[in-house]
DNA sequence: CCATCATCCTGCCGGC
DNA sequence: TGCCGGCAGGATGATG
């Protein structure tokens, strides 16, 4: 499953491989993913490759003059960059060749989407202008997490995983963070104190900075944009390890559903 | 306004 | 062994 440092991971690759390519045709093997459509591609022939960046899960490719291509890898896509010419890979929905490289987007449970659309109005085409505020952006810190979450009712998870809020937290760490901080996933935000708010929010920054140092968590399908693992999947506390003992005190971790997503944390170590 | 539900999809898992 | 029903799950849109 894809999150911000997963999609970060693939960012920052990407970043590094692709400025200056010059955009050369759109193969599709599966229409249905992209938006407005195939022959909206013509007029991205012989664009280059500006910038590469991220917002909240979303992966944006700015290209020079007004052109912007947004990705997002929802449940299962995954990114592999590859010279041209080589055959389908599995679950291949849609190919961008560029002059030197072959940006593949695979993606087995199809719900992955592309957008392409102008710098004027791409925030508003993909759905990025519906997010909330960027985890490591400048505008938020303590005060601004416990002022924006002291008003929401609900799951503490459910609000960590409301992309309106904080922008890029998905089920992997919103368990873990929930860990970090010793605070159940299920519990009322509103019954957070002042310093549980603040735990938390520690918390989220830290679960999330370090899946980004490690590259990623490689559980089912991501990869990086070379194929390679990432290795955040060896440091987690509770996430997937349901009915096993907690790495802090021996507990059978418990598994649970919470806003309406599988959800694990430990009975002894969160409150 | 809020919560819940269906939808999109396929791989995978458990049951028989 | 092999088939099949059911389920997971990010985001959106409909429904209550």
């Amino acid at each position: 499953m894809p999150e911000l440092p997963e999609v970060e991971t693939i960012v920052r690759d990407l970043q590094s491989a692709m400025v200056g390519e010059k955009f050369v045709n759109l193969t599709s093997f599966f229409e249905k993913a992209v938006y407005p459509g195939l022959s909206a591609f013509d007029d991205l022939v012989g664009k280059r490759v500006e910038s590469v960046g991220r917002r909240g899960k979303f992966l944006i490719i700015f290209f020079d003059g007004d052109d912007v291509l947004v990705l997002h890898l929802r449940m299962s896509g995954r990114i592999v960059l590859s010279s041209h010419g080589e055959a389908q890979l599995p679950h291949e929905r849609n190919r961008l060749d560029f002059e030197k490289s072959s940006l593949r987007f695979c993606d087995p449970r199809k719900f992955g989407r592309i957008w392409l659309a102008k710098i004027s109005d791409y925030e508003a085409v993909s759905g990025i202008s519906r997010l909330g505020v960027e985890p490591f952006g400048d505008e938020i810190d303590a005060k601004y997490f416990t002022d924006l979450f002291g008003k929401k009712r609900g799951a503490v998870k459910k609000n960590l995983l409301d992309q309106s809020l904080i922008a890029g937290i998905g089920n992997i760490y919103a368990d873990e963070a929930c860990f970090y901080a010793g605070i159940r996933p299920e519990r009322e935000t509103s019954s957070l104190s002042r310093r549980e708010f603040v735990l938390l929010f520690e918390a989220v920054l830290k679960a999330l900075n370090q899946g980004i140092i490690n590259r990623g968590t490689s559980i089912s399908d991501y990869h990086d944009a070379y194929g390679k693992s990432g290795k955040n999947q060896e440091l987690l506390y509770v996430y997937g390890r349901g009915g096993k003992e907690c790495i802090g005190c021996k507990e059978i971790l418990v598994k649970a559903k919470v806003a309406g997503r599988g959800t694990v944390y430990c009975r002894k170590c969160q409150r």
